[in-house]
RNA sequence: GCCCAGAUAGCUCAGUCGGUAGAGCAGAGGAUUGAAAAUCCUCGUGUCGGUGGUUCGAUUCCGCCUCUGGGCA
């Protein structure tokens, strides 16, 4: 308790040390003296069902290092079978950072993840303990490593009249508008898109700029990850084939309904303050559930919905691996002993300090 | 056993007044800056159940056969 006190004095310290890029980073987390980069810090992802948390797991309960969640279901309560969240006792056995942080009535963003997973990472650190950051959103990773413009976040009321002038007049006059005050975001951003239509116009209706400005204003970039944390080293799970994977999506989500899901999801679906356009909500599983539950369809179409979903989350969390820059695949079967995976993480790791 | 309706993409189905066919879903690829498990873009050749006939030409019309529903016995 006493160190994670202070590690909460010590954090305006090492922003301000860390902004001006010094090497001489404070006393604490300076690991290795002949070293001259920082400790690598192993982020472990691949796509839903791969079998991520295992692997984290066992790497917490045998090898010092300390679970940074990277998933963006994981942070809000409530959301425990059907996000595959681990349960209670292992929990309360191994300590996770970033998961149950947030109620599902509010929102989470990329943005916020990034501060958070930064002091996560740390004071684990300040621990002695090595951070791992494990997750299957790959926003939030990509945030964390190439940082953020500096800008405002959401804001209900610009939201509420920009949904206002696209249900007076369609998407089609949200995108004229954009076309207006920011045409470089016009042009880039589909007029069928109507999430990304929605934050271009609401940063320019909230601070008198473009989008396209902001992300150009060298300025204005939350880039600079602290000298601590610089070093990232990216695993991926990758399974051997599409059909395994997809396999083991449909077996996954059986066992979720078998585990109580759906009830798990009248738990939410009886509380008056959520409903079906809420980002934990819409998330996969819980939304399929919650429009069953709504009288859209019948179980077995739910059921299907659901794995369906999953499979399109799985193939986006491959498209985005595909093109990640030096990312080290580890290829995993379904036998694939765990402990096998476990070593090559550690070698990865091993690899790159020694580099 | 008889009558009726079906049989077309992986699934559900539309369609061709005779010139070899297209939607939704699924699937594949891509994008991704405060909702990202979100949101969006692109991609459609399949013995049109089998077989024989009519026809210049049949998935389409006709006969028979097989299978699947439903009804009558």
């Amino acid at each position: 308790e006493s160190l994670a006190l202070l590690a909460f004095i010590l954090y305006p310290l090492s922003q301000l040390s860390t902004s001006r890029a010094n090497q001489a980073s404070k006393a604490p987390l300076q690991h290795n003296k002949n070293s001259t980069s920082p400790p690598p810090i192993l982020c472990l992802t691949g796509p839903t069902a791969a079998g991520k948390t295992n692997i984290a797991l066992e790497l917490a309960r045998h090898h010092n290092f300390e679970i940074i969640s990277v998933d963006s279901a994981l942070v809000y309560k409530g959301l425990d079978i059907g996000s595959g969240k681990p349960d209670k006792k292992i929990l309360s056995e191994i300590p996770h950072h970033l998961v149950d942080i947030r109620d599902p009535a509010k929102p989470y963003s990329a943005a916020e993840f990034r501060e958070d997973a930064i002091k996560a990472a740390e004071q684990i650190l300040q621990a002695g303990k090595k951070p791992l950051l494990v997750g299957g959103t790959m926003l939030y990773f990509k945030v964390l490593r190439d940082g953020l413009a500096r800008m405002p976040a959401a804001n209900p009321e610009i939201r509420k009249q920009i949904l206002n002038l696209a249900n007076a007049q369609g998407w089609d006059a949200v995108h004229k508008r954009l076309e207006q005050v920011d045409p470089e975001s016009a042009a880039r951003i589909h007029r069928n898109d109507p999430q990304r239509l929605m934050r271009a116009l609401e940063v320019y209706e909230s601070t008198g700029k473009a989008l396209t400005e902001h992300h150009r204003d060298e300025d204005a970039q939350q880039s600079a990850l602290p000298d601590f944390m610089s070093n990232l080293v990216f695993v991926a799970l990758h399974p051997e084939q599409r059909s395994t994977l997809h396999a083991q999506i449909a077996e996954r989500f059986q066992k979720m309904l078998e585990a109580g899901f759906v009830d798990e999801v009248k738990v939410l679906f009886e509380r008056d303050d959520l409903s079906h356009d809420l980002p934990a909500i819409r998330s996969v599983g819980y939304r399929q559930v919650w429009e069953y539950l709504d009288g859209q369809y019948d179980y077995q179409t739910m059921a299907d919905k659901g794995v369906a979903a999953t499979r399109q989350l799985a193939k986006r969390q491959l498209t985005w691996l595909r093109s990640w820059p030096d990312l080290t695949r580890i290829e995993v079967e379904t036998g694939s002993e765990s402990e096998n995976i476990v070593k090559k993480c550690l070698k990865v790791l091993h690899q790159t300090s020694i580099k």
